[in-house]
DNA sequence: TATGAATGAGACTTCATTCAT
DNA sequence: AATGAATGAAGTCTCATTCAT
């Protein structure tokens, strides 16, 4: 059931039309979103979009699954080299705020604002995803408290940190005061007490 | 244009109508909501949700109106009596919290996952009121940063403390190992270093 | 899930749709009628009809379920007192024939024409009517078999004036050489040798 | 515009999508069958359906012209040598029977059951070649009559007949109790009179 | 010949809203 | 205040057909 991943693929049309439906989604909500909005943007007629996605679901479900796919990627890669349980943990707030915020997965906290707009059947297989990566962010924090980096409950910390990581999106300006990357030391400052 | 309160109102048609719609709001989202929804829990026919509210948006703003003014109302008796900063920041996440958990103000997250749904006109009038609200709370922040207890910044605290308390609406369970009130405890805990 | 019966209830809106149905189903096929067509003719606009059915084919299976029902109506009424098989035979053939092309049940064939075009939930429900429909022929049958009226078996006797019948439908014209009565009659003749 | 008969060419695309379709028009019906159906069936994209037939309904013209023709073509061969009308109306029979079962002419119901989906111009076409059928089929019973084995009028008897071999597709199993040629057999006897 | 992306008309359906009763 | 039939705009989706490659 799993697709090809194409959201990052200049050329192709899904891909075009994932990078489409993202930005409208995050601007005025899946419900609000008509499929014409879409395919005018990508410059086709509504009824092409049936030619590459079965129905409007289908596009929501697909680009929150490359999402993931997405922000664990840049993880994998950042991780790399990094052993320190506390840097490890700003890895992945920075990429988490990257994912929120940034150029190609801009559209991350759908996944957290559009979720009672997927079917059943397809919120069951982006838990599935979302289980792999929220269980990274346990490993992780569960580390630290090992290493006596965190004095509260690996879970909850996480909940506060996705909380204050997704609100960003309602607030955040990048020609504001702060860089993602300040917000990421915050963050990682608020959690782990010295 | 500011009616007068009903949602508290167990007589009152309106205050009925309200209920349910913040209940259905929360579960389903604003626009997966119908007016046919919203009368059939009632126990009415859609065409007389009209006598009460012009329009479905209106429901929502009243709605939103509402729970602002709810919360303030228990912010303020809460705070009578406390001159600590850090209690009366204690205070307002605890209000913050039991809103967005408790009985009556049930569906206070609303206010930040259904703002799109508004008019402009609707969200400028609301505005007014959040911004009263989020003064509040920043005002204590900066009392608090003052005397010492808070090191980040207090808005950006603020927003902190905002999506980390938002985000409990996702997991928080009152069967589960937390109670409200540890909850506040510890996230007061996190933005107030000793 | 049984509906009241509408069908010949002049003012009812229901049984207006189902009377304007029956004939735009008959005249083109249920596919190639729009709800559109059936709405401009009933005199409404095409979203009224929804507050009366669900879906399209909703309107096909309440009308043959009544068409059922109006017929098993006529039979029982014509019945009484005819004690003779052969009589009662042609009782149920002089029905089914005005079925098919009289007054009020006009698009009896719809039942063998546009069964593809149910769900096999709803082929399901109006299968049961429609055994118990045929289950009477059988009977009539038998009786005259067992009065040595027939020399064919049964089944295979309803099955070719099932299809003689229904055929009448593509080509018989009332103001053409017979009249139902006479082809009842022929239609025995042909099957109830002397 | 009469094009040659591909039908039974087992090498030729066209004959290829004929015989799907012919099995997809029975089993769906026209409207309900897509291009795209029958594309798939035969291994190649909907786009290159075209290049073969006009359109759609050109399928189902050509279908039905070849259809006839190929019952013509079996009743040419097996009337050969038949003098007598009671022996000659079997062969009819027969081979009509055969068109509806059987393995090639699978579909020989679509003449009477898709006859709304032609366009008037298609229908003309068909027509001219029905009649010619139909004229077969006259000209037999009024021999039969001549010769004093007919009571019922021959275009009549012709109607019954044809409703009850055609209504055999609804409920004939090749399995059941009933060869065709016992069915042909039992028809003829129901009409023939000794 | 085949492909497959794109078209565009039109289908069914939903739903907030109105209004005579 | 309530009803419930009706509205009508707008939505998602289907599908025969076209055409550059």
């Amino acid at each position: 059931m799993t697709s090809d991943r194409v959201l990052e693929n200049q050329q192709s049309a899904k891909g075009r039309v994932l990078r489409v439906a993202a930005s409208l989604f995050r601007e005025r909500g899946f419900a609000r979103t008509t499929v014409r909005d879409i395919a005018a943007e990508v410059g086709i007629l509504s009824g092409s979009l049936f030619h590459h996605f079965p129905n409007k679901e289908s596009i929501l479900a697909q680009l929150m699954e490359e999402l993931i796919l997405l922000v664990e990627d840049a993880m994998e890669r950042q991780l790399a080299g990094k052993r320190e349980p506390r840097d490890r943990l700003r890895v992945l707030v920075a990429c988490e705020l990257q994912a929120i915020h940034g150029e190609i997965g801009t559209g991350f906290s759908i996944l957290v604002t559009e979720w009672r707009s997927l079917s059943p059947a397809s919120q069951a297989h982006i838990l599935a995803l979302r289980d792999r990566y929220e269980q990274r962010w346990l490993d992780c924090l569960k580390n630290l408290k090992a290493a006596g980096g965190l004095s509260a409950e690996p879970s909850l910390a996480r909940h506060f940190i996705r909380g204050a990581a997704m609100e960003t999106w309602h607030w955040y300006k990048p020609d504001g005061p702060f860089t993602l990357a300040s917000l990421a030391d915050q963050l990682v400052d608020l959690v782990v007490h010295p």
